[in-house]
RNA sequence: GCCGGUAUGGCGAAAUAGGCAGACGCAAGGGACUUAAAAUCCCUCGGAGUAAAAUCCGUACCGGUUCGAAUCCGUACCGGUUCGAGUCCGGUUACCGGCACCA
């Protein structure tokens, strides 16, 4: 049969859409199965090689649970606010709306011709007002219950996008998107609390199904932290209080750091005699960007604090107070007790200043010449009632003390930060909130959802940090919800994160008015069974939606504690070159060429075979051919099939193995394993010339979760079952006819391959050692020597140890 | 610096409760078919070695355990915990990813 690509791959997609055999059953009595990728931003490139790794991927998952009779969930949507848009829509003067539409419809015709089994009816887009409406919905509901409050702060500002980021888009001191720099702003900002589930965050990780390196990056982001609070008193009756991770060296406390930024400075600047000294500090630091600030300074600068002193609570010794920006003040409480004996940094700024070093915890070097930082080992010292204690033992004992005498408590603390949740730009969700002069902040009533962008003249942003819509007067003007009174509508828009963090849910119930899906798709639907994503966004989109879900979960809305019970990760399709592809390495494919010369099918079992589906591969151009001949080969099947209906027993094991094998490595995620067994079997199969109606059934159906469309037409052509072969019955194996009834067995003298001879395959030790030593070639190895030892591996190896 | 991961032919990679290293594919070389090329089919394909064999070497480094190690161990060097350490804690090289003055 000859093999024309582009006809067969056209008329079975339409047929598949025609039919809805894709389409997820309403009411259904199968068991469920919700297999869900990231949804796409929909750019103006369009798509790009990388993208069907992961839906390619799933999309075999999806075909084999249909086929294994699951009522399956595989839906596709767009995430498609964002700046890109906003940008091209600035620079060309149409409106985002447009740009999304146009870039959409590519997106859209590009993923069909990919022959991936979306359910399209469930389609979703998170520019739809009948979609955001549910995220402006959930705003509210985190407004409402606190979670989201405004606030002035320094934020980061990325000078290009003319917009603040939250921390986790802010990537080695530049835009995660854009790259530009990104500066400090004081700002009054949207935040959400996702602090208040750092502790869940962390602990529910146990309940999922998580690769351990995703598992890691979230802990490590949220970044846990046990220590204590302790109370210092300063000289002006003042107090100070730090936080330390190592209260048990209280006593070897030899300084103190505030941060710049700390309050205590302005409330006692009329005590402070070198105030000129510290505002010209805090003025060089406060020009620092967020990058400087935190990048490892192997220098360390300070001013001390002249006039004002610290008393340590534990001995009432008075010891000094610097500032120096090494202390965070979005830390903690952005002061330091400084202990160098047994920490680093305050190590190498004691060195600096020459601050005494008091070692308190035994079991280092000399701590004159390095700080001792070992928590495992050390004893304490110099410590009063802490001598002679571990250093956890002297921990719990401190923070005891500090308890009883009210000088401080215990402590856990967390890297992670609020949320910075407000966009000064057009293209977002309006955050459905009105400034009130008497009321303050008051959000809309849920009726009036959802609150719609206006159209606006112009996309700019604006150089004064407001967002466009606030030139949109009539729109900005309006009533208090609460009071009536005179009032302006919030302008600041959502992040892209907002849309992405409960589109899940939407794809469970899409076309509901009346809630953002109803109570019974919820719970039918619930958890996502296999999400699978990239691991750039760990500590992003992943982190953000596992907040909003437990937070619905709070509200009694979704009915699991966690969205997504298993989570896998791709690794990315690399350039030919081995980098990262991109237009300016000049090293981009372009999906479209490759589903032009060699069509979906080829392209979908390359991307398969490629390598390890979790690491990063990168592209070839030629070793694409060989799949493309591999589907040749399996259409070329038709032309030698003959009408017995049974499987050959010379080929019998090959099929039931191949069957179990495939069956396994694609729920393992070894798609590169599963089809070189297939290319195996394809081989044998070619070998005896012929092939029988019932092996190509089997063979067919097998074929059909990796190049769909091939085997759709193999199918139909050869009659080889009812419908469609994409929903037919998955083939079943039998364990026990999956081993040969003889089996090849390599023969060692002393552990070295000497000879291989073919045993029946239930053959004892004594029968295979036998049969061994008949071997002239094993026979010439054990010439004059004395059998020590026989060891015989099933269906492996014999083998002979002699001296 | 900390956390996680990886290391196998010319290339992408297989094989780990220890058991035939390199499945499957690409590239390359030879042959068949063809006026020729492409396509297809057959053969070879880790390295050294040989007329062909034999044989030796080979899974980042070094060292071990074992009949047998890509797979297990680190006992190499030194120290600690312990009545008692091969067993618990603390090493080397290269690359990738994450975090990084988080007290």
């Amino acid at each position: 049969m000859k093999y024309e690509h582009k006809s067969i791959e056209q008329k079975w997609q339409k047929a598949w859409e025609d039919n809805g055999i894709f389409h997820a059953e309403e009411n259904s009595k199968k068991p469920k199965f919700y297999t869900l990728i990231e949804f796409p931003y929909p750019s103006g490139q369009g798509l790009h090689v990388g993208h069907p790794r992961s839906y390619t991927a799933l999309d075999i998952i999806a075909r084999k649970k249909r086929m294994q009779g699951y009522n399956v969930l595989y839906p596709i949507g767009w995430d498609a606010f964002g700046l890109p848009t906003e940008n091209f829509a600035i620079k060309n003067h149409v409106h985002p709306k447009e740009v999304t539409k146009k870039n959409v419809a590519r997106f859209k015709s590009q993923l069909q011709s990919l022959g991936l089994s979306f359910d399209w009816s469930r389609e979703i887009n998170t520019t739809d007002p009948k979609y955001y409406k549910w995220t402006q919905w959930i705003f509210l509901q985190l407004f409402k219950n606190g979670l989201a409050y405004k606030k002035e702060m320094a934020v980061n500002w990325c000078t290009s996008c003319k917009c603040v980021l939250a921390n986790e888009e802010v990537v080695n001191g530049g835009c995660e998107r854009c790259g530009s720099e990104v500066v400090r702003k004081v700002k009054s900002q949207w935040m959400l609390k996702i602090t208040a589930y750092a502790d869940r965050l962390i602990k529910d990780l146990d309940l999922v199904d998580y690769p351990e390196r995703v598992k890691a990056q979230q802990k490590n982001w949220i970044g846990r932290s046990t220590g204590a609070e302790v109370d210092f008193t300063t000289t002006t009756g003042d107090t100070l209080t730090v936080y330390t991770t190592r209260p048990d060296t209280l006593f070897g406390a030899t300084y103190m750091v505030i941060s710049p930024e700390h309050p205590l400075i302005e409330k006692l600047s009329s005590v402070i005699k070198n105030m000129d000294e510290i505002r010209a500090y805090q003025e060089a630091a406060s020009k620092k960007s967020d990058f400087e600030r935190t990048e490892v300074a192997k220098d360390k600068t300070g001013v001390k604090i002249d006039g004002v002193e610290a008393i340590n609570p534990v001995n009432n010794r008075q010891i000094p107070i610097f500032i120096s920006d090494y202390v965070l003040v979005s830390y903690g409480t952005g002061a330091i007790m400084a202990v160098p004996a047994h920490d680093t940094r305050d190590w190498d700024f004691a060195k600096k200043f020459d601050l005494p070093i008091i070692e308190v915890v035994k079991g280092g070097e000399d701590v004159q010449k390095a700080a001792f930082t070992d928590c495992a080992t050390g004893i304490l010292v110099n410590s009063d009632y802490l001598d002679g204690l571990s250093v956890d033992d002297a921990k719990k004992k401190i923070i005891e003390k500090l308890e009883e005498t009210g000088k401080g408590h215990a402590k856990v603390n967390f890297k992670l930060r609020d949320w910075v949740f407000s966009r000064q730009r057009y293209w977002g969700e309006p955050i459905p909130i009105v400034h009130c002069p008497c009321c303050g902040a008051v959000p809309l009533d849920e009726s009036e959802l959802p609150l719609e962008l206006p159209n606006v003249e112009s996309y700019e942003p604006t150089d004064n940090g407001e967002s466009p819509l606030a030139t949109m007067t009539d729109w900005v003007n309006t009533k208090c919800p609460k009071c009536g009174a005179d009032a302006k509508r919030e302008t600041d828009t959502m992040p892209q994160w907002a849309g992405s963090s409960w589109y899940f849910l939407r794809y469970m119930d899409p076309h509901n008015d009346n809630a953002l899906a109803s109570p019974e798709a919820l719970k039918y639907w619930s958890p996502v069974d296999w999400y699978n994503g990239g691991m750039e966004h760990t500590t992003l989109h992943l982190l953000y939606s596992r907040f909003w879900h437990k937070f619905l979960y709070d509200i009694k809305v979704v009915p699991t504690p966690e969205p997504y019970a298993k989570r896998t990760s791709h690794g990315m399709i690399l350039g030919e070159d081995g980098g990262k592809m991109s237009k300016s390495r000049g090293n981009v494919v372009n999906p479209d060429e490759i589903v032009d010369t060699y069509g979906a099918d080829t392209m979908r079992t390359f991307e398969m075979f490629i390598g390890d589906f979790e690491n990063a591969a990168p592209w070839s151009s030629s070793s694409i051919k060989g799949c493309r001949r591999f589907i040749e080969r399996f259409m070329g099947l038709t032309d030698i099939m003959t009408e017995d209906n049974n499987i050959r027993p010379a080929l019998e094991s090959a099929f039931h193995k191949t069957i179990k094998k495939v069956g396994e490595d694609v729920e393992n995620l070894k798609f590169n394993t599963a089809i070189a067994a297939l290319m195996s079997l394809i081989n044998d199969i070619y070998a005896t010339n012929s092939i029988t109606r019932k092996e190509l059934e089997i063979f067919t159906k097998l074929m059909s979760l990796f190049a769909p469309h091939a085997a759709e037409e193999v199918w139909s052509v050869k009659n080889l079952g009812k419908g469609f072969v994409s929903v037919s019955e998955f083939p079943t194996y039998d364990e026990s006819k999956c081993v040969e009834n003889t089996v090849e067995i390599a023969v060692q003298v002393n552990g070295k391959i000497r000879d291989k001879i073919v045993v029946p395959v239930d053959i004892d030790q004594q029968g295979a050692v036998s049969l061994a030593k008949q071997s002239e070639k094993v026979n010439s190895f054990l010439d004059g020597k004395n059998i020590v030892k026989e060891i015989y591996v099933k269906g492996k190896l014999v083998n002979i140890v002699a001296k």
